[in-house]
DNA sequence: ATAATAAAAGATGTTTTTGTCTTTTATTAT
DNA sequence: ATAATAAAAGACAAAAACATCTTTTATTAT
């Protein structure tokens, strides 16, 4: 089991690759962004239609069509997109699973939790989908494989 | 979707109990187990089972019998824990399911989860199972609700 | 030895996650 | 208008996680 769920793993990356596709000026299909990303098609076809009825990614349908990004959405935060998709609980829920965990009634890792989740909060909080297009076309950082 | 599986949050959950009843010289239960930190019953006798088998808790059968710490267990850091029932990946896979990701070749979270996981793991090493008997006697932490 | 006790093991069921395949709808170029 | 394109939506299936119930085995006290 990773951090996230393999639902928001492929919605990660995918993200990246449109933003990418994106500056370049292309919409793109999801057979290539399945590909250029190694998901499975229709499952990731689901994953972003979820994202685009939220507004995370944009789409039109029919020839030239495809997913791409508007300026608001290269610009958001990567842990909107893990929101939208896996839910805010890796940042609120409780580590041991207590439904009324608190700095009241905390459980026995609640303070320890708390900090470095925090990190990763603000972590995700800093780093947005379309930050990494040069280095992705540098081939400094990769989305598959 | 919380940062550990369930099973694992009941066995968390589990080894602090014991480890409080042990100390106060008892062996306990499965059925005091699972009531006291509100887990079904038959989930966690697998899963103590297994733990068992590890060597990571004890148990005796028979009447008077019940699960209980030795030192070593007492003295294990939590990690030894979670690393038995779901792995490693949380500290060693990559965070967007890639399966060669490394500092050679990374993906665009790569050095950003480096720092925030091994945070979270130092934590889970420095912590040992045995550590919370007090609070848990005050009250100061809780393992249920 | 026997009965009672409690963990261990086995069998089975449910729900959620992950994945595939087909049909429909919207858009565009001709 | 029409045909081609590509996302959207729907139906279905496999696998994993989570959970329950029953039977067996080991141990202890009598």
């Amino acid at each position: 089991m990773g951090i996230f769920s393999k639902t928001c793993e492929y919605a990660l990356r995918a993200v990246f690759f449109i933003a990418r596709r994106t500056v370049e000026g292309n919409r793109v299909g999801i057979k290539e962004i399945a590909s250029g990303i190694d998901s499975p098609e229709h499952f990731l076809a689901k994953i972003l239609q979820d994202l685009t009825r939220r507004g995370i990614v944009q789409s039109v349908k029919g020839p030239n069509g495809g997913f791409y990004l508007n300026q608001q959405s290269l610009a958001r935060p990567l842990i909107e997109v893990i929101e939208a998709v896996d839910g805010d609980g890796l940042f609120r829920d409780c580590g041991l699973g207590l439904k009324e965990c608190s700095s009241k009634n905390p459980c026995p890792l609640h303070s320890g939790f708390l900090e470095v989740r925090n990190r990763l909060q603000s972590m995700l909080e800093s780093i947005t989908i379309g930050q990494f297009n040069e280095d992705l076309n540098l081939g400094i950082v990769v989305l598959k494989k």
